[in-house]
DNA sequence: ACGTTTTCCTGAGCGC
DNA sequence: TGCGCTCAGGAAAACG
């Protein structure tokens, strides 16, 4: 699935191929893909139209790109399996084609895919005035690691501050965005923490080593992911793959850990998985 | 107010 | 061959 370097990928690609072009038409095939805009498919689409697209931005996972009225933004999400195609007109439709939209100058359009439909796009108002206004449904989303304005002190009293277990925590918007379940175990594992450590039991040095290792392991992925965004079109194909030879934890359900060798262990965790080293991530004493 | 659980979706993979 | 079951998981609504 995309995860915040895939969709830094997907930003950098939306920046290049649809800046400054206006939009002719746009079709919802799907309404799902845009139920949160509040007044459904013909709001997305009367926003939209005419207008000229600018430079793309990004906090997490999400993505956003500012329109030239100033303050309404089309906002996107590619939850678990969305991508962000830019196609030439001629090519025929994707199987899960939700959205697409046409511009003006007649040339390569813009088509969200998604199969599941976790994902979806949204026209919708910033705060006017403010070039690094972000969209105001992202208010209470945090900055992620790779943000030059995320706040590191203040992430680790925050973390300490809450009364629950640490990869919970790495996957709340509001106080850490773009963890998801790959790079929460990955940081995990680099840490030496067990997933249900309790944050209050977390030491400002721990909780300092745990934000550089998730910092450390996006910024990997990013450096790795970084080759495949000079294609012809925005492209996430919805596998990590370039980067999951790199992984250390996730995924590798009883094979060794890179450290000492024990067989990586795979625990079902809020209907999904953990992946940990039972020995490296001992867990933590029922108290 | 805050922390936890449930819900949304569909195709791949698997056992029988 | 085909059926039913499980799994993948981001994020917000619903719940306690």
């Amino acid at each position: 699935m995309p995860e915040l370097p895939e969709v830094e990928v997907v930003r950098r690609g939306l920046a290049r191929w649809i800046t400054g072009r206006t939009v002719a038409e746009v079709q919802v095939l799907h309404p799902r893909a845009v139920r949160r805009q509040p007044a459904g498919a013909g709001e997305f689409a009367a926003l939209l139209t005419g207008a000229t697209f600018g430079s793309a931005q990004r906090r997490g996972k999400y993505l956003w790109v500012p329109l030239d009225d100033g303050e309404t933004s089309m906002l996107g999400h590619l939850g678990m399996s969305g991508q962000l195609l830019v196609q030439d007109p001629a090519t025929p439709d994707e199987t899960h084609l939700r959205v697409r939209l046409r511009f003006t100058d007649g040339g390569r359009e813009l088509r969200f895919v998604d199969q599941r439909t976790f994902g979806g796009l949204a026209a919708e108002q910033a705060e006017a005035g403010d070039p690094e206004a972000t969209p105001v449904s992202l208010a209470h989303i945090a900055r992620d690691p790779l943000d030059p304005r995320f706040d590191d002190a203040a992430f680790a009293a925050a973390l300490r501050a809450r009364r629950t277990t640490v990869k919970r925590a790495l996957l709340d918007q509001t106080l850490i965005s773009g963890v998801g379940n790959i790079y929460a175990d990955e940081a995990l594992w680099r840490s030496k923490l067990h997933y249900d450590r309790p944050t209050e039991s977390l030491t400002r040095p721990l909780a300092a080593t745990l934000l550089a290792n998730a910092r450390e392991v996006m910024n990997a992925a990013l450096a790795v992911g970084g080759t495949s965004f000079d294609s012809l079109y925005v492209n996430v194909n919805g596998e990590s793959g370039y980067f999951s030879r790199s992984l250390d934890a996730y995924g590798r359900e009883g094979e060794p850990c890179y450290r000492c060798a024990t067989p990586i262990r795979r625990a079902a965790w809020m209907n999904r998985s953990s992946y940990y080293c039972p020995r490296c991530q001992r867990v933590p004493r029922p108290r």
